[in-house]
DNA sequence: ATACCGGCTAGCC
DNA sequence: GGGCTAGCCGGTA
């Protein structure tokens, strides 16, 4: 299956997306290399790699480059929260009927196929501090959160939005 | 099988 | 609040 693949502008820069008739299968930071992405997508799909209109990117995720259990179901649940909002990885857990495994669930999002699309970014720790972000770094996921309209205070997340505690 | 590692948590100082 | 500790769980070697 041919893969496409186009710098997309989002409110977090102008990010990789590559996408085949199946959906957005990849995508990658702004600062990664076109060669390196390309590189990726290669691997992900073997050849027929090419670029296109940002334009032709698709709505859907192409779910298939996640293989069924665990890892799909966390990742599913997370693309599930609302820009503006965070779940703690707890929350996610449970969302997921696994109530105990949060720390199985920073291993999910620290291996996360499809940054921003599957927003990561959004999970942050129980007690509202941001915890890690393999893509950038606490310091980027700071700024993402910002700029999708999470109130920030200090270095933890002011609200949860959701359930929450008191 | 088995051991270790990590974007975590709850409980205790 | 801060700094432990011991549990937790799904990957991977």
């Amino acid at each position: 299956m041919a893969v496409a693949y186009a710098r997309r502008e989002t409110l977090h820069g102008a990010w990789w997306v590559g996408w085949t008739d199946a959906g957005v299968c990849a995508t990658a930071l702004p600062e990664t290399s076109e060669r390196s992405f390309a590189a990726l997508l290669r691997a992900q799909h073997g050849d027929g790699v090419a670029p296109a209109d940002a334009g032709a990117i698709p709505e859907a995720v192409d779910w298939s480059v996640v293989p069924d259990g665990f890892r799909k179901d966390v990742l599913r649940a997370c693309a599930a929260i609302p820009a503006g909002e965070v779940r703690s990885y707890g929350e996610l857990a449970a969302a997921v009927g696994k109530p105990r495994a949060a720390r199985a669930v920073g291993t999910v999002m620290a291996t996360n196929p499809l940054p921003l699309l599957v927003p990561c970014h959004r999970v942050v720790r129980g007690d509202g501090t941001l915890g890690e972000y393999g893509a950038g770094g606490p310091a980027r996921k700071a700024a993402m959160l910002g700029a999708e309209g999470v109130a920030l205070d200090g270095g933890a997340a002011a609200a949860r939005v959701l359930p929450s505690r008191a």
